[in-house]
DNA sequence: GACCTTCTTGCGTGACACGCATATTTGCGC
DNA sequence: GCGCAAATATGCGTGTCACGCAAGAAGGTC
Protein backbone atom coordinates (compact mmCIF):
# COMPACT_ATOMS: atom_id res chain seq x y z
CA UNK A 1 0.00 0.00 0.00
CA UNK A 2 1.73 3.01 -0.90
CA UNK A 3 0.02 5.98 -0.19
CA UNK A 4 0.50 9.46 -1.60
CA UNK A 5 2.12 10.19 1.66
CA UNK A 6 4.47 7.86 1.81
CA UNK A 7 6.03 8.19 -1.98
CA UNK A 8 6.17 12.02 -1.08
CA UNK A 9 7.72 11.48 1.99
CA UNK A 10 10.02 9.27 0.18
CA UNK A 11 10.55 11.69 -2.55
CA UNK A 12 11.26 14.47 -0.23
CA UNK A 13 13.88 12.31 1.94
CA UNK A 14 15.48 11.55 -1.50
CA UNK A 15 15.77 14.58 -3.05
CA UNK A 16 17.20 16.41 0.52
CA UNK A 17 20.13 13.45 0.48
CA UNK A 18 21.16 14.24 -3.36
CA UNK A 19 20.66 17.71 -2.58
CA UNK A 20 23.24 17.86 -0.05
CA UNK A 21 25.51 15.17 -1.70
CA UNK A 22 25.60 17.49 -5.00
CA UNK A 23 26.07 20.86 -2.98
CA UNK A 24 28.58 19.60 -1.00
CA UNK A 25 30.48 17.87 -3.89
CA UNK A 26 30.36 20.99 -5.59
CA UNK A 27 31.56 23.55 -3.01
CA UNK A 28 32.62 21.59 -0.24
CA UNK A 29 31.40 20.78 3.11
CA UNK A 30 31.12 24.06 4.78
CA UNK A 31 30.56 26.17 2.29
CA UNK A 32 27.08 24.30 2.21
CA UNK A 33 24.14 25.51 4.58
CA UNK A 34 21.55 23.75 5.41
CA UNK A 35 19.13 26.39 4.35
CA UNK A 36 20.93 25.92 0.50
CA UNK A 37 20.11 22.30 0.84
CA UNK A 38 16.19 22.81 1.92
CA UNK A 39 16.59 25.18 -1.32
CA UNK A 40 17.67 22.66 -3.51
CA UNK A 41 15.21 20.11 -2.13
CA UNK A 42 12.12 22.62 -2.41
CA UNK A 43 11.25 22.81 1.21
CA UNK A 44 11.87 24.92 4.28
CA UNK A 45 14.71 24.46 6.46
CA UNK A 46 12.94 23.88 9.49
CA UNK A 47 11.36 20.71 7.39
CA UNK A 48 15.12 19.62 6.83
CA UNK A 49 15.40 18.64 9.98
CA UNK A 50 11.97 16.88 9.88
CA UNK A 51 14.23 14.08 7.94
CA UNK A 52 17.76 14.50 9.00
CA UNK A 53 19.07 15.67 12.66
CA UNK A 54 22.24 16.94 10.91
CA UNK A 55 24.13 17.72 7.62
CA UNK A 56 26.11 14.78 7.89
CA UNK A 57 23.02 12.47 8.07
CA UNK A 58 21.62 13.72 4.64
CA UNK A 59 25.03 13.16 3.25
CA UNK A 60 25.06 10.08 4.47
CA UNK A 61 21.78 8.74 3.59
CA UNK A 62 22.11 7.29 0.31
CA UNK A 63 24.90 5.28 1.14
CA UNK A 64 22.50 4.09 4.61
CA UNK A 65 20.13 2.85 2.04
CA UNK A 66 22.46 1.58 -0.40
CA UNK A 67 24.24 -0.61 2.56
CA UNK A 68 20.79 -1.50 3.60
CA UNK A 69 19.72 -3.43 0.45
CA UNK A 70 22.53 -5.67 1.30
CA UNK A 71 20.80 -7.51 3.77
CA UNK A 72 17.44 -7.45 1.92
CA UNK A 73 19.45 -9.14 -1.21
CA UNK A 74 20.44 -11.69 1.20
CA UNK A 75 17.46 -13.03 2.13
CA UNK A 76 16.64 -13.47 -1.71
CA UNK A 77 19.36 -15.35 -2.74
CA UNK A 78 18.34 -18.89 -3.50
CA UNK A 79 18.55 -21.32 0.51
CA UNK A 80 21.12 -23.79 -0.99
CA UNK A 81 23.17 -21.39 -2.06
CA UNK A 82 26.86 -21.65 -0.03
CA UNK A 83 26.36 -18.69 2.88
CA UNK A 84 29.99 -16.58 1.28
CA UNK A 85 28.85 -17.00 -2.56
CA UNK A 86 25.08 -15.79 -1.20
CA UNK A 87 27.01 -12.89 0.78
CA UNK A 88 29.39 -12.00 -2.15
CA UNK A 89 26.52 -12.14 -4.90
CA UNK A 90 24.43 -9.74 -2.62
CA UNK A 91 27.38 -7.57 -2.03
CA UNK A 92 27.63 -7.70 -6.19
CA UNK A 93 24.18 -6.73 -6.51
CA UNK A 94 25.00 -3.32 -4.85
CA UNK A 95 27.33 -1.93 -6.95
CA UNK A 96 25.66 -2.17 -10.40
CA UNK A 97 25.57 1.13 -11.26
CA UNK A 98 22.12 2.92 -11.89
CA UNK A 99 20.78 4.82 -14.46
CA UNK A 100 21.01 8.35 -12.98
CA UNK A 101 24.76 7.64 -12.67
CA UNK A 102 25.14 6.40 -16.23
CA UNK A 103 23.15 9.62 -17.35
CA UNK A 104 25.46 11.81 -15.63
CA UNK A 105 27.27 14.00 -18.22
CA UNK A 106 30.58 13.04 -18.23
CA UNK A 107 32.86 16.70 -18.72
CA UNK A 108 33.00 17.23 -15.75
CA UNK A 109 33.38 13.92 -14.38
CA UNK A 110 36.89 14.72 -12.56
CA UNK A 111 35.39 17.48 -11.21
CA UNK A 112 32.55 15.42 -9.95
CA UNK A 113 35.15 12.39 -8.65
CA UNK A 114 37.65 15.11 -7.09
CA UNK A 115 34.82 16.65 -5.25
CA UNK A 116 33.32 13.52 -3.87
CA UNK A 117 37.31 12.27 -2.75
CA UNK A 118 37.41 15.11 -0.63
CA UNK A 119 33.62 15.14 0.55
CA UNK A 120 34.60 11.53 2.22
CA UNK A 121 37.83 13.02 3.66
CA UNK A 122 35.63 15.64 6.07
CA UNK A 123 35.53 13.82 9.64
CA UNK A 124 32.35 14.76 9.99
CA UNK A 125 31.45 13.12 7.22
CA UNK A 126 33.56 9.71 8.04
CA UNK A 127 31.60 9.35 10.88
CA UNK A 128 28.35 9.11 10.02
CA UNK A 129 28.81 6.67 7.20
CA UNK A 130 30.68 4.63 9.33
CA UNK A 131 27.47 4.88 11.68
CA UNK A 132 25.11 3.98 8.64
CA UNK A 133 27.73 0.96 7.73
CA UNK A 134 27.58 -0.37 11.46
CA UNK A 135 23.73 -0.14 10.99
CA UNK A 136 23.35 -1.99 7.84
CA UNK A 137 25.85 -4.63 9.36
CA UNK A 138 23.40 -5.49 11.92
CA UNK A 139 20.13 -5.85 9.79
CA UNK A 140 22.86 -8.56 7.73
CA UNK A 141 23.68 -10.04 10.50
CA UNK A 142 20.17 -11.00 11.24
CA UNK A 143 19.52 -12.25 7.95
CA UNK A 144 22.97 -14.08 8.19
CA UNK A 145 21.47 -15.69 11.19
CA UNK A 146 17.99 -16.47 9.75
CA UNK A 147 19.52 -18.16 6.82
CA UNK A 148 21.97 -20.23 9.09
CA UNK A 149 19.78 -21.00 11.86
CA UNK A 150 22.01 -19.16 14.36
CA UNK A 151 21.03 -17.49 16.99
CA UNK A 152 22.39 -13.54 17.25
CA UNK A 153 21.50 -13.23 21.62
CA UNK A 154 24.11 -16.10 22.01
CA UNK A 155 26.07 -17.15 18.81
CA UNK A 156 28.54 -14.08 18.04
CA UNK A 157 28.61 -15.97 14.83
CA UNK A 158 26.24 -14.22 12.77
CA UNK A 159 27.55 -10.81 13.71
CA UNK A 160 30.74 -11.53 12.87
CA UNK A 161 29.93 -12.99 9.29
CA UNK A 162 28.22 -9.69 8.76
CA UNK A 163 31.15 -7.69 10.19
CA UNK A 164 33.55 -9.90 7.76
CA UNK A 165 31.09 -9.14 4.90
CA UNK A 166 31.07 -5.42 5.25
CA UNK A 167 34.82 -5.48 6.08
CA UNK A 168 35.06 -7.04 2.34
CA UNK A 169 33.36 -4.83 0.98
CA UNK A 170 34.39 -1.10 2.50
CA UNK A 171 38.33 -2.46 1.82
CA UNK A 172 37.05 -3.31 -1.63
CA UNK A 173 35.78 0.19 -1.83
CA UNK A 174 38.86 1.48 -0.51
CA UNK A 175 41.17 -0.13 -2.77
CA UNK A 176 39.11 1.09 -5.68
CA UNK A 177 39.57 4.88 -4.53
CA UNK A 178 42.54 4.45 -3.98
CA UNK A 179 44.04 2.37 -6.84
CA UNK A 180 45.32 4.99 -9.33
CA UNK A 181 43.51 4.93 -12.94
CA UNK A 182 42.83 2.50 -14.65
CA UNK A 183 41.29 1.35 -11.64
CA UNK A 184 40.75 -2.67 -11.39
CA UNK A 185 37.14 -3.63 -11.94
CA UNK A 186 34.98 -2.92 -8.60
CA UNK A 187 33.67 -6.41 -8.86
CA UNK A 188 37.23 -8.41 -9.48
CA UNK A 189 38.06 -6.39 -6.00
CA UNK A 190 34.86 -7.78 -3.98
CA UNK A 191 34.79 -11.02 -5.35
CA UNK A 192 38.52 -11.42 -4.08
CA UNK A 193 38.33 -10.10 -0.98
CA UNK A 194 35.65 -12.69 -0.27
CA UNK A 195 37.39 -15.17 -1.22
CA UNK A 196 40.10 -14.28 1.13
CA UNK A 197 37.82 -13.27 4.06
CA UNK A 198 36.06 -16.85 3.68
CA UNK A 199 39.73 -18.57 3.36
CA UNK A 200 40.34 -17.20 6.92
CA UNK A 201 42.34 -14.69 5.77
CA UNK A 202 45.90 -17.01 5.97
CA UNK A 203 49.61 -15.38 6.41
CA UNK A 204 50.43 -15.48 2.73
CA UNK A 205 54.10 -17.62 1.99
CA UNK A 206 56.80 -15.07 2.29
CA UNK B 1 62.46 13.67 25.55
CA UNK B 2 59.78 14.85 27.47
CA UNK B 3 59.90 18.08 27.96
CA UNK B 4 57.62 19.69 30.63
CA UNK B 5 55.46 21.12 27.73
CA UNK B 6 54.67 17.93 26.43
CA UNK B 7 53.52 16.37 29.27
CA UNK B 8 51.04 18.83 30.54
CA UNK B 9 49.75 18.91 27.27
CA UNK B 10 49.21 14.96 27.28
CA UNK B 11 47.89 15.45 30.93
CA UNK B 12 45.50 18.01 30.19
CA UNK B 13 44.39 15.94 27.03
CA UNK B 14 43.60 13.22 29.48
CA UNK B 15 42.45 15.45 32.27
CA UNK B 16 39.65 16.33 29.70
CA UNK B 17 38.36 13.18 28.19
CA UNK B 18 38.10 11.43 31.26
CA UNK B 19 36.02 14.57 32.47
CA UNK B 20 33.83 14.22 29.34
CA UNK B 21 33.33 10.53 29.99
CA UNK B 22 32.35 10.87 33.89
CA UNK B 23 30.26 14.23 33.22
CA UNK B 24 28.62 12.51 30.57
CA UNK B 25 28.10 9.01 32.02
CA UNK B 26 26.63 10.99 35.58
CA UNK B 27 24.13 13.24 33.38
CA UNK B 28 23.31 11.98 30.21
CA UNK B 29 24.84 13.65 26.75
CA UNK B 30 23.23 16.98 26.40
CA UNK B 31 23.42 17.72 30.19
CA UNK B 32 26.66 18.64 30.28
CA UNK B 33 28.11 21.48 28.22
CA UNK B 34 31.71 21.65 26.88
CA UNK B 35 31.73 24.91 29.69
CA UNK B 36 31.51 21.86 32.33
CA UNK B 37 33.98 19.44 30.80
CA UNK B 38 36.51 23.00 30.73
CA UNK B 39 35.72 23.43 34.09
CA UNK B 40 36.27 20.43 35.35
CA UNK B 41 39.79 19.95 33.62
CA UNK B 42 40.88 23.55 34.96
CA UNK B 43 40.91 24.88 31.66
CA UNK B 44 39.24 27.58 29.62
CA UNK B 45 36.13 26.43 27.52
CA UNK B 46 38.15 28.07 24.90
CA UNK B 47 41.24 25.62 25.28
CA UNK B 48 38.41 22.85 25.25
CA UNK B 49 38.81 23.11 21.45
CA UNK B 50 42.53 23.48 21.24
CA UNK B 51 42.91 19.41 22.02
CA UNK B 52 39.00 18.08 20.32
CA UNK B 53 37.02 19.55 17.63
CA UNK B 54 33.68 18.40 19.30
CA UNK B 55 32.50 17.24 22.59
CA UNK B 56 31.76 13.77 21.05
CA UNK B 57 35.66 13.85 20.07
CA UNK B 58 36.39 14.23 23.33
CA UNK B 59 34.77 11.34 24.53
CA UNK B 60 35.72 8.88 22.13
CA UNK B 61 39.60 9.99 22.94
CA UNK B 62 40.11 7.27 25.22
CA UNK B 63 38.21 4.66 23.06
CA UNK B 64 40.65 6.00 20.33
CA UNK B 65 43.96 5.96 22.46
CA UNK B 66 43.35 2.60 23.85
CA UNK B 67 42.79 1.32 19.86
CA UNK B 68 45.96 2.85 18.56
CA UNK B 69 47.52 1.00 21.24
CA UNK B 70 46.70 -2.47 19.54
CA UNK B 71 49.11 -1.52 16.41
CA UNK B 72 51.72 -0.87 18.85
CA UNK B 73 50.85 -4.49 20.52
CA UNK B 74 51.12 -6.01 17.63
CA UNK B 75 54.54 -4.95 16.14
CA UNK B 76 55.51 -5.98 20.08
CA UNK B 77 55.02 -9.67 19.51
CA UNK B 78 57.44 -11.77 18.44
CA UNK B 79 58.43 -12.00 14.38
CA UNK B 80 58.05 -16.10 14.58
CA UNK B 81 54.41 -16.05 16.18
CA UNK B 82 51.65 -16.88 13.32
CA UNK B 83 50.07 -14.15 12.46
CA UNK B 84 46.36 -14.50 14.27
CA UNK B 85 47.65 -16.09 17.26
CA UNK B 86 49.81 -12.66 17.51
CA UNK B 87 46.61 -10.67 16.51
CA UNK B 88 44.76 -12.09 19.31
CA UNK B 89 47.11 -11.61 22.04
CA UNK B 90 47.94 -7.66 21.05
CA UNK B 91 43.86 -7.82 21.16
CA UNK B 92 43.76 -9.28 24.69
CA UNK B 93 46.50 -7.29 26.41
CA UNK B 94 44.36 -4.40 25.63
CA UNK B 95 41.82 -5.56 27.99
CA UNK B 96 43.42 -6.48 30.98
CA UNK B 97 41.48 -3.48 33.31
CA UNK B 98 43.80 -1.14 34.32
CA UNK B 99 44.47 0.09 38.06
CA UNK B 100 42.17 3.14 37.48
CA UNK B 101 39.15 0.97 36.94
CA UNK B 102 39.88 -1.73 39.43
CA UNK B 103 40.04 1.13 42.09
CA UNK B 104 36.92 2.41 41.73
CA UNK B 105 34.41 2.53 44.19
CA UNK B 106 32.15 -0.06 43.73
CA UNK B 107 28.70 1.66 45.65
CA UNK B 108 27.43 2.79 42.61
CA UNK B 109 29.31 0.77 40.18
CA UNK B 110 25.63 -0.39 38.62
CA UNK B 111 25.26 3.23 38.12
CA UNK B 112 28.09 3.58 36.77
CA UNK B 113 27.44 1.08 34.03
CA UNK B 114 23.79 2.17 33.18
CA UNK B 115 25.10 5.28 32.59
CA UNK B 116 28.19 3.85 30.30
CA UNK B 117 25.28 1.96 28.33
CA UNK B 118 23.31 5.08 27.46
CA UNK B 119 26.36 7.24 26.42
CA UNK B 120 26.76 4.66 24.31
CA UNK B 121 23.77 4.68 22.78
CA UNK B 122 24.63 8.62 22.05
CA UNK B 123 23.88 8.46 17.91
CA UNK B 124 26.91 11.46 17.62
CA UNK B 125 29.07 9.36 20.46
CA UNK B 126 28.51 6.01 18.28
CA UNK B 127 29.85 7.63 15.09
CA UNK B 128 33.21 9.29 16.69
CA UNK B 129 33.75 6.28 18.16
CA UNK B 130 33.59 4.46 14.62
CA UNK B 131 36.14 7.01 13.65
CA UNK B 132 38.24 6.21 15.92
CA UNK B 133 37.98 2.41 15.20
CA UNK B 134 38.54 2.77 11.93
CA UNK B 135 41.79 5.10 12.40
CA UNK B 136 43.07 2.31 14.79
CA UNK B 137 42.37 -0.34 12.21
CA UNK B 138 44.35 1.95 9.50
CA UNK B 139 47.25 1.90 12.09
CA UNK B 140 46.79 -1.81 12.83
CA UNK B 141 46.94 -2.58 8.66
CA UNK B 142 50.12 -0.99 8.24
CA UNK B 143 51.43 -3.08 11.17
CA UNK B 144 50.28 -6.40 9.33
CA UNK B 145 51.83 -5.07 6.47
CA UNK B 146 54.87 -4.77 7.86
CA UNK B 147 55.01 -8.26 9.99
CA UNK B 148 53.99 -10.29 6.55
CA UNK B 149 55.64 -8.95 3.96
CA UNK B 150 52.83 -7.21 1.70
CA UNK B 151 52.23 -4.26 0.54
CA UNK B 152 49.60 -1.32 1.79
CA UNK B 153 49.14 0.22 -1.46
CA UNK B 154 49.14 -3.00 -3.47
CA UNK B 155 47.30 -5.46 -1.84
CA UNK B 156 44.23 -5.77 0.54
CA UNK B 157 45.87 -8.35 2.54
CA UNK B 158 46.62 -6.22 5.79
CA UNK B 159 43.80 -3.97 5.38
CA UNK B 160 41.56 -6.87 5.22
CA UNK B 161 43.12 -8.78 8.21
CA UNK B 162 43.22 -5.56 10.31
CA UNK B 163 39.51 -5.15 9.48
CA UNK B 164 38.93 -8.58 10.53
CA UNK B 165 40.17 -8.68 13.64
CA UNK B 166 38.94 -5.55 14.66
CA UNK B 167 35.25 -6.63 13.86
CA UNK B 168 36.34 -9.72 16.00
CA UNK B 169 37.45 -7.64 19.33
CA UNK B 170 34.13 -4.98 18.73
CA UNK B 171 31.84 -7.72 18.20
CA UNK B 172 33.13 -9.99 21.34
CA UNK B 173 32.85 -6.72 23.16
CA UNK B 174 29.21 -5.93 21.71
CA UNK B 175 27.95 -9.25 23.21
CA UNK B 176 30.01 -9.11 26.38
CA UNK B 177 27.63 -5.92 26.65
CA UNK B 178 24.70 -7.78 25.92
CA UNK B 179 24.73 -10.50 27.88
CA UNK B 180 23.46 -10.40 31.29
CA UNK B 181 25.16 -11.56 33.77
CA UNK B 182 26.80 -13.47 34.62
CA UNK B 183 28.84 -12.56 31.68
CA UNK B 184 30.85 -14.20 30.07
CA UNK B 185 34.67 -13.51 30.41
CA UNK B 186 35.85 -11.24 27.60
CA UNK B 187 38.51 -13.10 27.10
CA UNK B 188 37.19 -15.98 26.44
CA UNK B 189 35.25 -14.08 23.93
CA UNK B 190 37.70 -12.07 22.08
CA UNK B 191 39.53 -15.50 22.22
CA UNK B 192 36.37 -17.17 20.50
CA UNK B 193 35.88 -14.58 18.30
CA UNK B 194 39.18 -14.54 16.57
CA UNK B 195 39.35 -18.61 16.08
CA UNK B 196 36.36 -18.52 14.41
CA UNK B 197 37.73 -15.89 11.89
CA UNK B 198 40.59 -17.47 11.40
CA UNK B 199 38.99 -20.53 10.12
CA UNK B 200 37.05 -18.60 7.40
CA UNK B 201 33.62 -18.32 9.35
CA UNK B 202 32.26 -22.01 7.65
CA UNK B 203 28.67 -22.06 8.23
CA UNK B 204 27.68 -23.95 10.88
CA UNK B 205 26.36 -27.49 10.46
CA UNK B 206 22.21 -27.56 10.44
C1' DG C 1 68.64 37.06 31.45
C1' DA C 2 66.85 38.19 26.66
C1' DC C 3 64.36 36.09 22.81
C1' DC C 4 61.44 33.14 20.29
C1' DT C 5 58.06 29.59 20.07
C1' DT C 6 54.09 27.38 21.71
C1' DC C 7 50.02 27.31 24.31
C1' DT C 8 46.12 29.62 26.71
C1' DT C 9 42.48 32.76 26.99
C1' DG C 10 38.58 36.05 25.90
C1' DC C 11 35.66 37.87 22.52
C1' DG C 12 32.83 37.79 18.61
C1' DT C 13 30.38 35.41 14.90
C1' DG C 14 27.91 32.34 11.97
C1' DA C 15 25.66 28.10 11.88
C1' DC C 16 23.13 24.46 13.77
C1' DA C 17 19.61 21.31 16.13
C1' DC C 18 15.41 21.27 18.00
C1' DG C 19 11.09 22.50 20.99
C1' DC C 20 6.76 24.53 20.36
C1' DA C 21 2.75 26.45 18.20
C1' DT C 22 0.30 27.05 13.90
C1' DA C 23 -1.06 26.30 9.21
C1' DT C 24 -1.54 23.02 5.54
C1' DT C 25 -2.19 18.63 3.42
C1' DT C 26 -3.68 13.71 3.20
C1' DG C 27 -6.45 9.69 3.99
C1' DC C 28 -10.79 7.78 5.12
C1' DG C 29 -15.43 6.89 6.60
C1' DC C 30 -19.93 8.48 5.49
C1' DG D 1 -18.49 14.84 -2.84
C1' DC D 2 -17.66 16.18 2.46
C1' DG D 3 -15.77 16.91 6.64
C1' DC D 4 -12.89 15.32 10.34
C1' DA D 5 -8.70 13.33 12.50
C1' DA D 6 -3.96 12.36 11.84
C1' DA D 7 0.20 13.35 9.72
C1' DT D 8 3.20 16.70 7.88
C1' DA D 9 5.23 21.42 6.76
C1' DT D 10 6.49 25.84 8.34
C1' DG D 11 7.96 29.96 11.24
C1' DC D 12 10.00 31.55 15.28
C1' DG D 13 12.78 31.53 19.30
C1' DT D 14 16.54 29.54 22.06
C1' DG D 15 20.64 27.39 23.87
C1' DT D 16 24.90 25.33 22.13
C1' DC D 17 28.56 24.83 19.55
C1' DA D 18 32.95 25.26 16.68
C1' DC D 19 36.28 28.27 15.43
C1' DG D 20 38.85 32.66 13.63
C1' DC D 21 41.45 36.26 15.56
C1' DA D 22 44.47 38.83 18.54
C1' DA D 23 46.56 39.58 22.95
C1' DG D 24 48.76 37.69 26.89
C1' DA D 25 51.31 33.92 29.63
C1' DA D 26 54.42 30.18 29.96
C1' DG D 27 58.05 27.11 28.27
C1' DG D 28 62.36 26.28 26.06
C1' DT D 29 66.99 27.94 24.17
C1' DC D 30 71.15 30.46 23.72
Amino acid sequence: MTGLRERKKAETRAALGWAAIHLTAERGYDNVRVEDIAEAAGVSPRTFNNYFSSKAEAIASRHLDRSLRTAAALRERPADEPLWVALAQAALDQFTRGPEVEAMPSPDHARWVAGVRTMLAEPALQGERLRATALAEAELAAAVAERTGTDLATDMYPRLVAAAASAAVVVAMQHYLDSADPPAPIERLITDAFTQVAAGLPAPPR
